[in-house]
DNA sequence: CCGTACATACTCGAAGTCGAGTATTCGACC
DNA sequence: GGTCGAATACTCGACTTCGAGTATGTACGG
């Protein structure tokens, strides 16, 4: 089903289920409520999504204002059908644990092509990033706790923190590992570098 | 940088870092070594990502050739500026840790629009399902290993098993502590929906 | 020796995605 | 009181991505 492929358009299902609204406003809506850290927001995109889902009769036209001299309005509103795939497409996606395809996995992939020191100096770079990273975003979610949000919101970012952090407890092995020359196969990695290098 | 997002690009770089090919043997390679499950691959796109980056200058066409009566074969080989792309592309994915947008945590980020007890149900059957997941990826990676692959070769394997486990773990408490009520803000939800519930 | 299923190799049009651009209004500050 | 930047609200065209479609070649069973 591609018509599934962009969350942003469960995000507008979603949002519209609380009432109507039009575009603009769910983006702003969306940035509030911090959903552009999770899904991911872009002008063109979201207006497209808007004809898509009209089109498929997910949601409908209520109606179109327009206040002085500024652009028109459209304000839209969910259908009986929006509702029942909102809820069918997100049940699955917390359902069924999908492959997700993510750009550090990719490059983790294909490292062998560069040498292990430099891949070395890269990870520690990444570790470095990586652990200001974290105490930001656990900083965020302390403070947001502390204000009274309740943790259900903040669960996307529970999620992500726990993530992140079981990748820095992985790294930080690996990096020790590639440091001292105890990663298996370094030496073969090492070699494969010095006969390639020399036929170019 | 628009040209960098999609890593199937990359991919190929990598690979005819190695020497030149044709985009099929590019495909059957990435298969062969288990590529496709980091980084998706899809015929039509890389067709035009190999027109793409031939217009980029990164790699050129080195030969077509024909055999018999069966399709022509147009092989490309890396240039120059290819190889430095390449080098650079990779190493800012390794170094920097980026924005990564999941299908799961967009789900997370919305799941406030169901009932509790739904969302327990759903994420009971997530745990089901990624246990298995994770025990069969385990058992391939063990047999890999023992095949006397490096370890190098399936680094990527092991970082996906191990955010895995960490999703797992999390899991587990998030249902406990919904199954057995202990979630803080759990009467909040009840209550937005009894209300929203009365008017829809 | 015939069918048929799989492998080889690429093409195409429809749909989706991007980010920069447009045009107005509002608020604040010097 | 003028101007400068931010906010409001959407549009546009270039580019990317998808997946189904095409057409031939090969292996293998009955």
């Amino acid at each position: 089903m591609r018509s599934r492929s962009n969350p942003l358009a469960l995000a507008v299902l979603a949002l519209l289920f609380e009432g109507p609204m039009h575009p603009y406003e769910l983006a702003t809506t969306m940035r509030e409520r911090h959903k552009e850290e999770s899904i991911k927001l872009n002008y063109g995109t979201l207006y497209s999504v808007m004809q898509s889902l009209d089109k498929r009769g997910l949601v409908r036209v209520k109606e179109v204002v327009r206040e002085g001299r500024r652009p028109e309005r459209t304000i839209y509103e969910i259908t009986e059908a929006g509702r029942v795939e909102m809820i069918d497409w997100l049940s699955s996606l917390i359902a069924t644990p999908a492959q997700e395809f993510t750009d550090f996995e990719a490059g983790l992939s294909l490292i062998g092509v560069l040498e292990p020191e430099i891949v070395l100096r890269l990870l520690e770079e990444r570790l470095m990033r990586l652990t200001q990273q974290v105490q930001g975003q656990e900083a965020m979610y302390e403070s947001a706790l502390k204000d009274g949000l309740a943790r259900l919101l903040l669960i996307e970012m529970e999620y992500v923190i726990t993530l992140r952090r079981a990748e820095l407890a992985w790294l930080r092995e690996l990096v020790g590992q590639l440091r001292d020359g105890t990663l298996e196969g370094l030496e073969l990695w090492r070699e494969w570098h010095r006969e390639s290098g020399e036929t170019p």
